[in-house]
DNA sequence: GACATCACG
DNA sequence: GACGTACGTGATGTCC
């Protein structure tokens, strides 16, 4: 065929490179190349993907001409048309990133055309050569299985699904679609597409759309002429969302007309050189493929050294084990020439364990005391940055002088900025989120914007992914259990009690061994945990729902939120007073005076003084004297109501008007909470230091505490919560119809419980009854049981049970979901959420109690837990989606989003932060019941939420 | 540092 | 038939 122009009898194929990329990146482990640990997993199924390719193209039907498209990074045309184009794509795990060009150079060894345009997808290329080569009478086999390509099928284009080996010719498309290729595109603009984010036409799905396509023939007549459409909601759509249904078609339609500078005859299959394959797959180290290759080439096999058999390379295979821990290994790096041997080799790496040392455990006021790295396991070293002299018998309490033998703090951090802020180089962390905290505040000649740590893995994160629910994920408990490694401990060197002293005070000497050691078990942690992922499926989890989320808490909680001291010192004042009133009361009516904040000075007076029947409880045999019981005294006597009044305003008082004006920053004028992404073992995140997940709204008097959280002067605060997400995800995954249906149709779930249940009809309901409803839903959410829900609504037990057997009946599918969830857990020892997060449930099997306990648990988690991943994934998107906007994200309370934004913006905010939250859960589930987004602004957040 | 209590979802 | 019990958190004050 050499020299011959591209025509009839001519036959090309286009390869989707970027499926193959995919496809063979999640079909493989993560494998690395043994002599530097370059992740190469995805070039090597690559690679082998393109040899299969090879060998079974031969034959009378075997192409003439051959190219691999791939995508070109970046935003492209369609971006300008639609900001939310492919929005909801999670960046490419870290682990890839770096193998794309790996695999352009993989292609162009192999001696096959590599074509990508910047601006373009490689569909919109596919398209343009398909059509080329249609035009030419020529032939033209896709290969991918992309949907969207469908389009291009026809008089001589058709599909290979490579994975299937299947053809996908017009019949196959009339399949998929339920139309020809050539209404695929309107198809689809009416259909959507969650995972492009294409909007389309609400509640039109492909059969559908396939339908109103087939009955008035084209997109554009449908649209003309939709007023005809008899189903007046669907009628409705289409009129309303006219011009989302034109841009959804923008957006699928490939572009067949790209002006290219390359020609179909540039595309001809060639011979690959030997040479040029086999010195590309030495160099990748695949020893497997390049012997296949060389057999078929007819050339010795090339030797690929294993690596020399130093520690360091014998620790890759058994990270824990390898290397002993040495202290005396550890270097103290004193100046630039030093520090630029460390960064030399983190360069060569292509990672590094980073660890800060600072004054305190509050990232927003805390200064930096040194750095420590380490790239080896057992080689790393510390930086003294800000270490104090040690004091002189002359001054007793410290000098403020520094310490001799540090590095000049600003040459330091310029010489780390560019490795911290490369792209190219992974930092690996132990609760990186502290650090990369500190290092953003950290300003001077040279980095006056502060360091943005990035990109970074999160040994922590890693260990929760993989271990959620088994243990803690500290430092100490994961070297312990993994490292079979005690570290040094850091009490002895900054001392307890009043005598403590903050790290700086540190004698280098002293500091060297104990932080250098942090960042050597943060680095054989990671060697430990990385490789696990894959194994136990949790990839997914750890790259979409955790180490993206970390950023973001970080940014949020920088950002903090404005609290109004004044109020907060007024309420305070005024609750002070009451207490006070109400504790002369109380003595009063004690006879004596005690202190009421005791438990077991109150519980003395009530029961053993007054004579109030009630027992002991516990295993203290302190009188019980919790707001349940104090609640059933108080209705027949005063004293205990009082208490209950007394103890609310207490609380209010010391948990809140009072603490918290201690966490407002007096630099920012704002309180920052630390969010702990490892604190719940379902998924949640906790809330600390201080939790803003637990400020007072059931109550009137404590609701007021929120009008002290206020938004910036010419700002508003923006609250936006899902509405039922754990009901509705029951809903889901207990496929219950009925209750899926009553989401659907936008009823009082409630109260469509209580007339299942009760058989009240609707309109008979009364408050009374659809309470117990309530309490019976949120009883099934935690695993419910009689005597439980007995307590909760004060009932007697029977009665309880009664309610419990009815509801089972009605829902029988709750009974079986919750029967099969604890049978999983039994049988696999962890439950899993809609996204694949795993919650380990060693208490299964235990006897007694506990196991009551473990069976409830387990019964919550998965829906807890999928509540959860579903507003981190929310989260994860919202920089991104809100970019263009002056808006922050400021809080999260479970189910509820906190923003700050200009007046100007809170209409458009709202918009795009709802569409991001009610859109969450796709593309990766879909869920049977949508999630809707209730949201409330005002000038603080009592009024918002 | 354990325990009881109570704030939130 | 008895065991015990609603799920998930964090902060505070008392008491030893």
């Amino acid at each position: 065929m050499s020299g011959t122009q591209f025509g009839k009898g001519c036959h090309l194929h286009l390869i989707d490179g970027s499926a193959f990329i995919f496809r063979a990146y999640h079909a493989l482990p993560p494998l690395t190349r043994k002599s530097d640990g370059l992740p190469i997993g995805a070039v090597a199924g690559f690679c082998n993907m393109l040899v299969k390719y090879i060998e079974t193209n031969t034959g009378p039907d075997a192409p003439t001409h051959v190219a691999v498209i791939f995508d070109h990074s970046g935003k492209t045309f369609r971006n300008d048309l639609y900001d939310l184009y492919k929005a909801n794509r999670p960046p490419a795990p870290e682990d890839l990133r770096p193998q794309f060009p790996l695999t352009r150079d993989a292609t162009r060894a192999f001696n096959i055309a590599c074509k990508e345009i910047e601006g373009f997808e490689a569909d919109d290329i596919i398209a343009t050569l398909a059509h080329q080569a249609r035009d030419a009478g020529g032939r033209c086999t896709i290969i991918s299985s992309d949907k969207d390509l469908m389009q291009l099928v026809g008089g001589g284009v058709e599909m290979l699904d490579a994975m299937k080996n299947k053809r996908i010719d017009s019949d196959g498309v009339m399949e998929k679609f339920g139309v020809g290729p050539d209404r695929v595109v309107d198809v689809q603009a009416l259909a959507g597409d969650s995972v492009d984010n294409v909007p389309g036409a609400p509640g039109i799905g492909i059969k559908t759309a396939a339908l109103l396509i087939n009955e008035f023939g084209s997109l554009d007549e449908l649209l003309d002429r939709a007023e005809e459409i008899k189903q007046p909601k669907r009628r409705q759509t289409l009129i309303e969302k006219r011009d989302q249904i034109e841009l959804s078609k923008k957006l699928v339609q490939l572009d067949c007309d790209m002006v290219l500078d390359f020609s179909l005859d540039d595309l001809e299959l060639r011979e690959p050189d030997p040479d040029t394959v086999l010195n590309f797959l030495t160099e990748m180290e695949f020893r497997t493929l390049s012997a296949r290759m060389a057999k078929q080439m007819g050339r010795e096999a090339p030797v690929i050294p294993e690596p020399t058999a130093t520690p360091a390379a014998a620790a890759e295979d058994d990270p824990a084990e390898a290397v002993p821990f040495d202290a005396e290994k550890y270097e103290c790096v004193r100046d630039a020439e030093a520090l630029q041997v460390w960064i030399d080799r983190i360069r060569g790496r292509g990672w590094v364990a980073f660890d800060t040392e600072t004054t305190g455990l509050n990232e927003m006021t805390a200064d930096l005391v040194g750095v420590s790295l380490c790239v080896e396991p057992g080689e790393a070293c510390y930086i003294p940055l800000t270490h104090k002299a040690e004091a002189g018998s002359d001054d007793l309490f410290g000098s403020d002088a520094l310490a001799e033998g540090q590095m000049d703090f600003d040459t330091a951090l310029s010489m780390l900025k560019p490795v911290l802020e490369d792209p190219a180089i992974l930092k690996i962390g132990q609760n990186m989120k502290y650090d990369a905290k500190i290092m953003a505040r950290q300003r001077g000649a040279g980095f006056a914007d502060g360091i943005t740590v990035a990109p970074y893995d999160d040994t922590m994160l890693l260990s929760y992914s993989l271990h959620g629910g088994e243990h803690g994920h500290g430092m100490d408990t994961l070297s312990e259990r993994y490292l079979d490694h005690t570290p040094i401990p850091i009490k002895p060197l900054l001392g307890t009690g009043k005598s403590a002293i903050t790290f700086d005070r540190v004698p280098i000497a002293d500091a060297v061994p104990y932080a250098a050691e942090d960042a050597d078990i943060t680095l054989r942690l990671w060697k430990t945990f990385k490789p696990q992922l894959h194994r136990e499926k949790v990839t997914t989890v750890y790259e979409t729902l955790e180490r993206p989320l970390s950023p973001v808490l970080a940014r949020m909680e920088r950002h903090g939120i404005k609290v109004d001291r004044d109020t907060l010192s007024r309420m305070s004042n005024a609750f002070a007073q009451k207490m006070a009133a109400l504790e002369d009361e109380i003595h009063t009516l004690a006879g004596e005076s005690f202190n009421v904040g005791s438990p077991k000075q109150l519980g003395e007076i009530l029961f053993d003084k007054m004579g109030i029947e009630g027992g002991k409880k516990g295993k203290t045999g302190a009188y019980a004297t919790g707001a349940d019981i104090l609640e059933e005294l108080a209705t027949e006597h005063e004293l205990p109501a009082r208490v209950l009044d007394w103890r609310q305003l207490s609380k209010l008082k010391s948990t809140y008007t009072d603490a918290l004006q201690d966490h407002i920053n007096p630099e920012t004028g704002r309180v920052h909470t630390s969010y702990v992404q490892t604190g719940a073992n379902t998924g949640r995140l906790a809330s600390a230091d201080p939790n803003l997940q637990n400020i007072p709204v059931r109550s009137e008097e404590g609701r007021r505490i929120r009008e002290a959280f206020v938004a910036e002067t010419g700002n508003k605060l923006l609250s936006l919560d899902y509405s039922q997400i754990e009901l509705r995800i029951l809903a889901h995954v207990a496929d219950i119809g009925t209750l899926k249906q009553a989401f659907a149709d936008g009823l009082d779930i409630h109260a469509m419980t209580a007339s299942e249940v009760f058989d009240v009809p609707l309109d008979e309901m009364t408050p009374d009854i659809r309470r117990k409803a309530k309490a019976i839903n949120f009883g099934v959410i935690y695993g419910i049981s009689g005597f439980g829900l007995a307590r909760n609504l004060r009932i007697p037990r029977a009665e309880a049970q009664g309610f419990i057997d009815r509801y089972f009946e009605r829902f029988p599918g709750i009974r079986k979901y919750m029967d099969s969830t604890v049978e999983f857990a039994k049988e696999h020892g962890h439950v899993q959420t809609l996204f694949g997060r795993k919650i380990h449930t060693p208490e299964i099997n235990a006897k007694g109690p506990r196991a009551g306990f473990a069976k409830r648990a387990a019964i919550n988690a998965p829906i807890q837990g999928t509540a959860a991943d579903v507003i981190r994934r929310a989260m994860v998107r919202m920089p991104d989606a809100i970019a263009h906007l002056p808006a922050k994200m400021l809080l999260q309370v479970h189910d509820e989003l906190i923003f700050e934004v200009p007046e100007a913006a809170v209409e458009e905010t709202t918009e795009t932060a709802r569409r991001v939250m009610e859109s969450a859960a796709d593309p990766a589930v879909h869920l049977d019941v949508k999630l809707t987004v209730d949201a409330g602004t005002g000038d603080n957040w009592a009024e918002a939420h």
